[in-house]
DNA sequence: AATATTGTACTATCTAAATAATACAATAAT
DNA sequence: ATTATTGTATTATTTAGATAGTACAATATT
């Protein structure tokens, strides 16, 4: 799959959020072996170096850990798991809400375009 | 109010975001003259050039227009105005349904979270 | 007529991010 | 034992964005 990045912001970034929705949304499950730094690079069409920030990050955040030579894996933390993903949501659904405000929408109006939008999906 | 800037965006472009969104929420209304380069930069406690180059940018997308030494002005073009508010508000909403949908949660799901979370801003 | 304010232009400098190119230590695989 | 693969570290270079400082032409304002 299309990796998708964007230009305007840094690229490492957008690699710990994609991976981290892939281990939230659990493409990757706990305890699952991610491929090596270079294959990922290499898929992500990236410096290895960038992809290396990146998930040394995500072991900053106790996402995933890397055994010496052998890999690196998800967390098998589940509890942690299942609070980012609500954590998640909650500011997705927080920042959209207020964006729409700010555009000038109200309550209702968000609503119903939102009940639209998700029928169009059919 | 505070312009609330992200150390990991450009800034020009977080400038035309805020900018663009105060006219298509009538913050600004068309025809309205708008403070100077000078004292926006100083509003947004941002070097002059930026917020010049956000300008600028607006500008090319017909938002605004400047009398050369009078000052700038917001369109008064409202179809214009109108179609970027609705076409700003389907593209939030697309991005934000996708974003959950990668999070792993269903259609359903995401509706109730934004009826909750519309319920709590009473 | 003189002054201040407007948008605009230009050059130089600084910084973070990304890339490029290697290298090394540890260990799994052979 | 040897080889390949792993994460990791290091140094240099490039680029985009932001800042700093200054300047100019046009025209409201006084």
């Amino acid at each position: 799959m299309p990796w998708d990045l964007d230009n305007n912001r840094p690229i490492y970034l957008q690699l710990m959020e994609r991976i981290r929705q892939d281990i939230v949304a659990g493409t990757y499950k706990p305890g699952d072996k991610l491929p090596s730094v270079r294959e990922l690079a290499l898929d992500a069409a990236v410096n290895p170096n960038t992809m290396q920030k990146a998930l040394s990050e995500l072991e900053r955040d106790g996402l995933v850990y890397s055994k010496r030579t052998s890999g690196r894996y998800i967390t098998e933390d589940e509890t942690m798991l299942n609070q980012l993903k609500a954590g998640l949501a909650m500011q997705h659904i927080r920042q959209f809400l207020e964006t729409m405000k700010q555009l000038g929408f109200k309550k209702e109006e968000i609503f119903s375009l939102i009940q639209e939008a998700l029928k169009e999906e059919a």
